[in-house]
RNA sequence: GGAAGGGUGGCAGAGUGGUUGAAUGCACCGGUCUUGAAAACCGGCGUAGGUUAAUAGCCUACCCAGGGUUCAAAUCCCUGCCCUUCCGCCA
């Protein structure tokens, strides 16, 4: 949520702003619901200080052994008039925060313009391409081969989109999942936490993928119940300081790495990337998480996307890091960098983690805050976070830059102390 | 699933219809005292919204959430959520 001060103070600045990210902002149309609510706002509250002078008076006299009778009478449509204009107010605001929670973050002024994916700009990259002198095969073929990927039983136990791996493939993708959590916590300072994969409506308002993205999403069946499974580990995790105020002696910046299955619906993307693990139901993460004071986010989020970039470089996996153009960031970024790892059967580098600078834009949403040590008032925190990495695509991108002509898969070093020193993969 | 008890400020914990945004203690901040610290004493100390040039005043809201009763609700009623204890079941 962006700040109603800034907007209403700043209209055609904030319009400007958005525009970038091909957002069109109804100015007249804020322009007039404020316009609403103040005048609203200011007549309840003062027919609501009425009430209350009034009411201690009737209480006074009632004390006082007086005859409280004719005071009643007086109080008597100055009830009906506070009632309408509550129930008045009540209305605008609930229009003003609908549209507003619908309203996405302004992009950084270093954020690129550009429409789509295409505009993204390069930053920078890493390694180079292996050169093959036989023909590459996917990782789904590799797999298949091995017989540690199977997305056809996959699909009879479930449907489209799953995967279930076995042998060497399987423990392939644990030792990831380890040797990820474990570089975050020893190297680069991350706290591990283990957090619920299913969350509440609140939960996913915090974060943003509510109210506007809930087609992305599983929702659990259950009348009684808004539950959903988690999309990535950012929202539990986020919201791990939602309705918090932390003491100004707390340490910031907080950093947290997680381990979760994400669930996604993929709903519009039917058709993309429907062969392989790129795009799955179901995968699993290793998410970075930060809460940083705002004068460190635009820093943090350069350590972090280096912390996920520190995973990919030790794997000895070549990428390339772009920062999204306008047109291309999602709802509650301020700024993302995506990391692209290569893919050989694709000829092309794809994403494999994206790395986020939310500003105050989650917090204000979440409700987190740290108490300025300075003035000692609250402000509200910046959040940041970025997956480190997603293991699913790391697992194939292994897979396919290490393959052989056998069709074995060297283990990549660092990888082998999780694999029981396991150097190969298939093969003799 | 059955039974009972609870959700009040950073924390602990009073308060059952009226001048209570809320006693008291702890913590915290400022001061006095002290060579310094501690103790003691004095003062301050919630969050959010509105108005405003103002982080000055003033106004409003908030005692889990949402409704209701009332001139007036932390206090009474209803619904929901969460927590605790006991029993049952269970990984």
């Amino acid at each position: 949520m962006l700040d109603p001060k800034l907007i209403r103070g700043n209209l055609e600045e904030v319009a400007t702003g958005l525009a970038k990210r091909g957002f069109q902002l109804d100015v007249e149309l804020l322009r007039a619901l404020e316009e609403e609510r103040k005048a609203i706002q200011i007549k309840t509250e003062n027919l609501q200080s009425e009430r209350n002078s009034r009411s201690k008076n009737i209480g006074k006299a009632k004390a006082a052994g007086e005859d409280i009778a004719p005071l009643l009478k007086e109080v008597d449509q100055l009830k009906q008039d506070l009632a309408n204009a509550e129930a008045e107010l009540h209305q605008v605001q609930h229009k003003l925060d609908d549209y507003l929670s619908g309203v996405p973050n302004i992009p950084a002024a270093e954020v690129p313009e550009g429409v789509s994916e295409d505009d993204n700009v390069e930053v920078r990259r890493w390694g180079s391409p292996r050169e093959f002198d036989f023909e590459v095969k996917d990782h789904v073929d590799l797999g298949a081969d091995l017989g540690g990927l199977d997305f056809e039983t996959a699909s009879k136990i479930t449907g489209a989109r799953f995967a279930v791996m076995r042998g060497d493939i399987a423990r392939m993708h644990r030792a990831l999942i380890q040797f990820m959590l474990d570089t975050h916590l020893s190297e680069h300072g991350y706290q591990e936490v283990n957090v619920p994969y299913i969350v509440n409506a609140d939960s996913l308002f915090g974060t943003g993928q509510l109210p506007k993205f809930a087609e992305d999403l599983f929702k659990i069946a259950d009348d009684e119940r808004d539950f959903f499974l988690i999309p990535t580990a950012e929202v539990p995790v986020t919201n791990l300081l939602r309705d918090e105020l932390l003491d100004k002696d707390a340490s910031l910046p907080l950093k947290f790495v997680a381990h979760t299955p994400c669930f996604r619906s993929e709903a519009g993307s039917h058709g993309r990337d429907t062969r392989g693990m790129i795009r799955q139901h179901q995968f699993e993460k290793v998410e970075l998480v930060q809460f940083v004071r705002p004068d460190e986010s635009d820093e943090a989020l350069e350590s972090l996307t280096a912390n996920a970039e520190a995973i990919l470089q030790k794997l000895g996996l070549p990428y390339r890091t772009v920062i999204l153009c306008g047109g291309d960031i999602g709802f509650s970024a301020a700024k993302t960098y995506d990391i692209e790892v290569w893919v050989p059967s694709q000829d092309k580098y794809r994403e494999i983690s994206s790395c986020s600078n939310f500003r105050d834009f989650q917090a204000r949403r979440l409700k987190a805050r740290y108490r300025d040590p300075e003035t000692g008032k609250p402000v509200l925190l910046h959040t940041l976070n970025g997956s480190g990495l997603a293991i699913g695509r790391t697992l194939l991108a292994v897979l396919e830059n290490y393959q052989q002509a056998d069709g074995s898969v060297l283990v990549p070093e660092v990888l082998q102390p999780y694999m029981g020193g396991t150097t190969k993969i298939g093969g003799v």
